[in-house]
RNA sequence: GCGAGAGUAGCACAGUGGUAGUGCAGUAGCCUUCCAAGCUACCUACGUGGGUUCGAUUCCCAUCUCUCGCUCCA
């Protein structure tokens, strides 16, 4: 399989099984714009629910928020990006490049070909839209370009409501709006996205230390959900290419058949920003240390990392092909707790009324406990090679010794190896296989 | 935004100035006792608008959309 066809083949099955269509599809689309279908999206809350789990849930220094997507104009003033996301640029009417009007000595000639430059135009980065039915300047509002700031303004709120000490976080998940130049490659860049974001405070000190242990952290989470570990590697900034607020950055980036992209990153990003806004709102976001009676200014570790990249990332790295009697098998091989059906109970005759009657009550009888399917629309071999494509963990089969001796085979998706278990002991036999 | 390419069933491809086929997929039935079996039937398409023409999916123009590139960053 070359590089280019695993994206392809990646790309056709998301399509093909309904886990993501081309946005506003009977429209013909909207460029870069997805929608998730029914699996797609159980991939998805499965991801950011992982996400939540280790990143919330199983510590106590980290507070989950969930802010606007619609702030105040002000809070974008402070944080820099009218002035970063917003350039005049113009591009090479000989070899297309694009510059930024700034970084240019003369305006109409190209650096790079000596071409003519085409007239300067502004580029704004951020979306724009209004508060309030009449389009005036004074309901002005952008869409966020990033999650980050949502804590920002919400960091005296947390320390007045649950006073957490130092050094303690505030996680996120949620929507940020870009107007790229450059979108792509299927869900990997996209104007709206979506964003899994710690800001974690700390005291400036141990700023470079709790950096390294959450680059650690982060890089280790994708390789437990089943990211191969030669997919993947951290890449430190360069100082020319760190971003207006960073001090640091290093990205986790995955091996895509596009080449080394980044899925996180996780940036130093000092104090600049509680200083920005302290400044601009008036209010001082400082913390208080009660013993030693500091106030000052957190430093901000940044993990931050793209929902929908990943899933691409997870599903790239789970596509496997296999030839089985000459024929070929595609399964998806995700981790169990990103499989958006973890059961399937097929019957292996669907013309035995009894055999299909115990298949449906065992399926409905799990669904109470686990995301179950029940399917019986064509012969054994294809149903299992239908939930192979889908990442199913367990197919169970139902045949007509089961109404005899009360029990039903379980076909591991990746082995295909089959284990005979008692309808009444399946409950206990699946959980200690599957964590939800 | 600019440049290039493309647009026929869900997908992959045919094809024609007289409104379209094939394969795969899907659905139903028969059959079938464990890895994409078989048979039968069925479902589904010429991106949109305009022009030329007796007649356009086909030719022309426009438009829309997608893809790729212009390095933007989660």
């Amino acid at each position: 399989m070359t590089k280019d066809n695993l994206m392809d083949k990646v790309v056709s099955l998301c399509k093909r099984r309904g886990f993501i269509f081309p946005g506003s599809d009977i429209y013909g689309g909207l460029s870069n714009s997805w929608d998730y279908g029914p699996y797609g999206i159980e991939i998805k809350n499965n991801l950011k629910k992982a996400w939540w789990k280790t990143t919330v849930h199983s510590r106590d220094d980290i507070y989950g928020i969930d802010a606007a997507i619609l702030m105040n104009p002000e809070v974008w003033k402070a944080s820099g990006h009218v002035k970063q996301f917003y350039d005049y640029k113009s591009d090479c009417k000989s070899c297309r490049k694009l510059f930024k009007v700034a970084d240019l000595k003369h305006r109409d000639i190209c650096p790079e070909c000596g071409g003519k430059l085409a007239e300067a135009r502004p580029f704004n980065l951020m979306f724009k839209t209004h508060q309030g039915p009449v389009e005036d300047k004074a309901g002005l509002l952008y869409l966020r370009p990033e999650t980050a700031q949502g804590i920002f303004v919400n960091f005296l709120n947390i320390l007045n409501t649950y006073h957490p000490k130092l050094p303690f976080g505030l996680a996120q998940i949620g929507k940020a709006f870009r107007n790229e130049i450059t979108p792509g490659n299927f869900i990997f860049r996209t104007r709206e996205f979506e964003q899994m974001e710690i800001e974690y405070f700390v005291r400036p000190g141990d700023a470079d230390k709790k950096l390294e242990e959450w680059i650690e952290q982060r890089f280790n989470w994708y390789i437990k959900l089943g990211i191969k570990k030669q997919n993947l590697r951290k890449r430190p900034h360069a100082k020319d290419e760190l971003a207006h607020y960073a001090k640091a950055c290093t990205d986790i980036e995955y091996n895509f058949p596009f080449g080394w992209q980044e899925l996180e990153g996780i940036a130093n990003r000092t104090d600049f920003d509680l200083r920005q806004h302290s400044e601009a709102s008036g209010k001082k976001l400082e913390f208080f240390d009660e013993i030693t009676k500091e106030r000052f200014y957190p430093y901000i570790i940044e993990p931050s990392g793209g929902v929908d990249r990943s899933i691409l990332a997870f599903l790239i790295d789970a596509y496997r092909e296999e030839e089985v009697r000459g024929k070929k098998r595609v399964l998806l091989s995700l981790h169990s707790d990103l499989a958006p059906v973890k059961i399937a109970v097929l019957p292996l005759l669907k013309n035995r009324p009894p055999v299909v009657a115990l298949a449906k009550a065992i399926a409905a009888d799990l669904k109470k406990h686990f995301p179950v399917i029940y399917d019986d629309t064509a012969a054994i071999g294809r149903l299992y090679r239908r939930q192979d494509e889908a990442g199913t963990l367990y197919c169970l089969t139902v045949d007509v010794e089961s109404l005899e001796d009360r029990k039903v085979t379980v076909r591991d998706r990746d082995t295909m190896k089959q284990d005979r278990v008692a309808v009444d002991k399946l409950k206990q036999y699946l959980r200690e296989k599957i964590t939800i």
